[in-house]
DNA sequence: AATCGTATCAACCGCCGAAAT
DNA sequence: CATTTCGGCGGTTGATACGAT
């Protein structure tokens, strides 16, 4: 991957001719009373080596948090989005990048199964990734292999084994368009464990196995069938506590 | 070597709900 | 109570890498 310059790029909307710029960007570039992310002297694009520095060096002395006013306290020429975006997903320490791993990739799956395109939900229970790095995978590797086995990536619980009579209640996470927060997320996660109740063998469905079998479980999985949540008899799994 | 099509993924956009005013 | 601001989310875009021809 090519290094990002040393140096503050100018951003892509700044190295167009005007006469190229769409209006939108135009408008922006003029600062018409437009939100943060389209005013005026505000970067847009890949980020820079400096820029990295600068976040990291104030998220270390001033903490996570306050993302509107972090781009002038830190010195950048950010939006507070744009910065939170980019410490979230790939500053913050502790991030796991490279490949996915056949285990991992079974874990989204039975995830995506059970909660949808709930991408942050997802996230919370793999530890390392980010809700964008997952999405993107999904998108771009494993609905083409669900497709390749023939279950339809887009169904809710299509990778589950029986229809999933998914117990509700007014807070709970499998609600289609509720959005999850942190604290939330507890609530959620609480919920899923009622469910979990209802569904004894849940926890049994979700599990990710540390000592992976050698060429994985994807080429035992040629059929929607197949794509069950039980684990390879033979292989040693251990039970994620995945709604805990 | 050049061109084209496809895949990947970092970053942006727009929306929503909660918190603040 | 109404409005504004902020943080967080999922969807989408577009630059780049890569492979096929």
């Amino acid at each position: 991957t090519p290094q990002p310059p040393q140096d503050l790029p100018l951003g892509r909307l700044q190295l167009l001719p005007h006469s190229q710029l769409p209006l939108s960007a135009l408008l922006s570039q003029l600062d018409m009373g437009k939100p943060c992310c389209e005013k005026q002297d505000t970067n847009k694009g890949a980020w820079s080596k400096l820029e990295d520095e600068k976040l990291i060096n104030h998220i270390h002395s001033h903490g996570e948090g306050r993302w509107s006013s972090l781009p002038k306290a830190a010195g950048l020429l950010r939006c507070g989005k744009s910065c939170r975006l980019r410490w979230i997903n790939y500053l913050r320490p502790n991030l796991k990048r490279g490949k996915f791993t056949e285990d991992e990739d079974d874990l989204i799956i039975k995830l995506h199964a059970l909660l949808g395109n709930r991408w942050s939900l997802i996230a919370g229970r793999l530890p390392g990734r980010t809700d964008n790095e997952i999405k993107n995978y999904w998108n771009s590797h494993l609905r083409k292999k669900l497709i390749h086995m023939g279950v339809n990536p887009n169904s809710r619980n299509a990778a589950l084994p029986t229809p999933l009579s998914i117990h509700r209640c007014s807070s709970c996470a499998l609600r289609p368009y509720h959005r999850a927060n942190s604290i939330k997320f507890e609530d959620e996660a609480s919920c899923l464990e009622d469910n979990a109740r209802v569904l004894p063998d849940l926890n049994i469905d979700l599990n990710i196995s540390f000592a992976s079998p050698p060429h994985g479980l994807v080429d035992q999985k040629q059929h929607p069938e197949d794509v069950e949540m039980k684990g390879d008899p033979g292989a040693i799994y251990r039970t994620l506590v995945l709604f805990r």
